[in-house]
DNA sequence: TATTACATGTCGACC
DNA sequence: GGTCGACGTGTAATA
């Protein structure tokens, strides 16, 4: 890794243009060739950027500025105007053993399968991941008035999330063996506009809690 | 901004939980409080970080390990253990003049609303962001034969773009004054897929130049 | 504050 | 190599 700290100019030409008057900043270049420009704030997001795969060329000017140009395959090019280095550091960082993740995404969908009247009373869980020709569908379930009931689970509900559900109702409602068929989205959150959408649809939607489905599941776990 | 280069474990909890291994690698704090992890690789983004607001408490530990607790007003918390510090710099770069774009949906929308034509011959701006109860269209626009004309424009055409057309016609489709409505999706680039669904909906599309646009539209204020 | 939609989104999984 | 969906998405604008 190499830490820049150097009064620079930057432009950026690609996907759009972007350009930064000269100023004191990061730049930061990783072992595998990415560069990052830096701002002292605004988040770890930086205002220029250019991910590897990408070629670093370097070039002096006449006038004392040292020209970075970075390009990648596709032609974007990003160019940094070096007029003073401040700081320069540069060392090998090693690998990194990775992070681990411990998502709350899949957790909720164990919770509901064990649990489907937390969507609908009496709601009984025939199979999670339930095949259709366009993907599986997160639950179906039969309801206590003998309809099929398509569960889709998201952490957040949005637009897309009632659109995929409609697709699959209407999937399911080509199986005889299944019609009718009744549609849920199930989220932590669903958007006004994605409620919106659902109800015109016809499908159902209902938030549900987290910690409390927990709080649930662990309970029923002790009386056993 | 602070730059650490430190043998270090990372934790953070929150929205979920994810952990680092003791490893050596870059902690960037900046002026505005916000702390990133950063591996030797990997693009621009951390591996573990907190954006600012938050507070940052240290602490020693009895066994020479020094401990950040970055915690936010969400009650999430990141915390580093650092074991060993190979680098440590610190300094403030100043206030950043800040980042121009060009080349955004917005600009395309600004030309596009101010020409039309360029999208169809002979059509006319009612409004720009034309609400309906599942969010605004683009542009709401008079064809020559009297029809409406809903456009969505996106900098890159691509499926959702599409649907998100087809339920605005949809929508207003249902108001007698509008009615008949037509669609087009603009973009710079169209991908196939879309055009195809888009076909199939009965929804027309157009690709658009933005530099031969952003040209016509400087070449008539040149006209005044 | 909350709601929305864009983003040089990035990133992984799967086909 | 593409397509798709999730993301601790972040971020700015808007109501």
């Amino acid at each position: 890794m190499r830490l820049l700290i150097a009064r620079c100019s930057v432009t950026y030409a690609g996907r759009l243009t972007a350009t930064l008057p000269p100023a004191v900043r990061l730049v930061m270049v990783k072992a595998d060739g990415c560069v990052a420009v830096h701002a002292d704030g605004g988040a770890y997001k930086p205002l220029n950027w250019m991910n590897a795969p990408n070629t670093l060329t370097e070039e002096h000017g006449d006038d004392d500025v040292l020209r970075w140009r970075v390009e990648n395959p596709q032609g974007e090019t990003l160019e940094i105007a070096i007029e003073e280095i401040r700081y320069d550091w540069s060392e090998p960082l090693g690998e990194d053993p990775g992070l681990s993740k411990d998502g709350v995404e899949a957790h909720l969908q164990e919770l509901l399968a064990d649990h489907p009247d937390a969507v609908e009373d009496g709601l009984e869980l025939v199979r999670r991941e339930y095949p259709t020709d366009i993907g599986p569908v997160d639950l179906l379930c039969r309801a206590s008035d003998g309809a099929a009931v398509a569960v889709e689970i998201k952490r957040r509900g949005e637009l897309p999330a009632v659109e995929q559900l409609a697709r699959y109702v209407e999937r399911l409602e080509r199986d005889p063996l299944l019609r009718p068929v009744r549609g849920v989205l199930v989220a932590q959150r669903i958007k006004p506009q994605a409620r919106t959408l659902a109800e015109d649809r016809g499908l159902a939607w209902i938030e549900v809690d987290y910690d409390l489905l927990r709080g649930i599941d662990s309970g029923e776990l002790r009386l056993f």
